[in-house]
DNA sequence: CCACAATTAGACAGACCTGTATGTATTTGC
DNA sequence: GCAAATACATACAGGTCTGTCTAATTGTGG
């Protein structure tokens, strides 16, 4: 079965009975993923697609926008996961921050976690790439990552806010990157608990100011 | 002027006063930072580096090694500076750690600041690249920091030193992470602020242990 | 059953890639 | 000053890259 993206296959069916489109998207997301954008040409695609060249080039003008699909797709998927894991009702706010620790945990334990897709898109799209698609593409998962976070600490009303959004995205692109360069099953489960610790610190700086 | 790596030019000497073998590093090492490893051929870094192709073939048996040298000079210079900011003296153990985050607080905020080389390394060469070599190195990398890391807090004797080791490492390559996709004048000092928290915290408990 | 759209197969252009070959110029050691 | 090592310029081989073109085949709606 392929994966795709960070968090797996959406829906469990082969590739052989989806339509040519979905067959290209879901090769590419699978070699993208574990292999790397730049290192993985349009040939590759096509062959293990098992689709025709100009099928892809009807659907895709350019391996660009292929590109910037695949990471549209992988927010989509991303951001579902985030949604689900944190909009459990009956969670406290401080309980909503953890459940993303608590629903990255397994996925990054998993042998073919690679990183994450943007984090890695854009080591390989920087700021001196041609591609604005692709850029553009990688940002706004930055931003809109940023906006969720901030949104969610923000029933919290800490002092400082911003500080707290900065070290709890931290923790997580932290989590993402340790996972693959030295794992350890622990990495999220110390990464939780010091978001936990850093909150609470916060909210007990906050009572204490109130008295 | 060139700059190499994270944390920019060694020594000031201009490009055509070098030895060709250190123009050809210099220049691939500006070209594979700002732009990626993948992204730039061997024939623009020949050119821009003012060296022929055989000279280039005479130093570096192939591509890869070129990388490899690249990658082993850039983790050289990010442990001295590691060195030199941890090793001052009259610093306590706590210190020497938050010292860490001070050292990288201006290199991140720099324009030029591109994320750490060996997590964009690892975007590009993965477990299912064919460069054992690069892979090596980086791998060597990531467990060279996670031990620096280890023996620096070793004296603070913590109840749990290994989860201290990954919070403090999360949180500095999420703040390579997040320097390059939000920048914020303040993402590094709030890590820096997070690691002392912890460290405190588990200080704390230490000591309340032991009364 | 037929017309039309979608998909297929495969060749091709032009650019770029790594690495080699050939010969000339320049620097360096003695 | 001379010999040997080093670096130079340039062409080339063989492969891969993206994207285009032609033409045959398949599938579908009416």
């Amino acid at each position: 079965m392929q994966t795709r993206g960070e968090f797996g296959n959406v829906d469990g069916r082969s590739l052989d009975e989806l339509a040519p489109r979905e067959r290209v998207i879901r090769t590419a997301s699978d070699l993208f993923y574990r292999l790397s954008i730049n290192s993985v040409g349009i040939d590759r695609i096509i062959a293990e697609s098992g689709v025709a060249k100009m099928t892809f080039y009807k659907h895709f003008p350019s391996k660009a926008a292929l590109i910037a699909t695949y990471l549209r797709d992988t927010r989509a998927i991303w951001f579902q996961m985030l949604a689900t894991a944190t909009e459990k009702p009956g969670l406290s706010t401080v309980e909503r921050v953890l459940a993303i620790f608590d629903a990255i945990d397994e996925p990054l334990q998993a042998r073919t976690f690679r990183g994450c897709s943007f984090a890695r898109g854009l080591a390989e799209f920087g700021p001196e790439a041609n591609t604005p698609e692709v850029q553009a593409t990688i940002a706004e998962y930055f931003k809109e990552l940023h906006e969720f976070v901030a949104s969610l600490i923000e029933p919290l009303a800490l002092g400082n806010p911003k500080r707290a959004v900065i070290q709890i995205l931290s923790l997580i692109q932290g989590s993402f990157v340790m996972a693959q360069s030295i794992p350890d099953p622990e990495i999220v489960q110390a990464n939780r608990e010091a978001a936990r610790l850093l909150l609470e610190n916060d909210l007990a700086a906050l009572s204490k100011r109130e008295t």
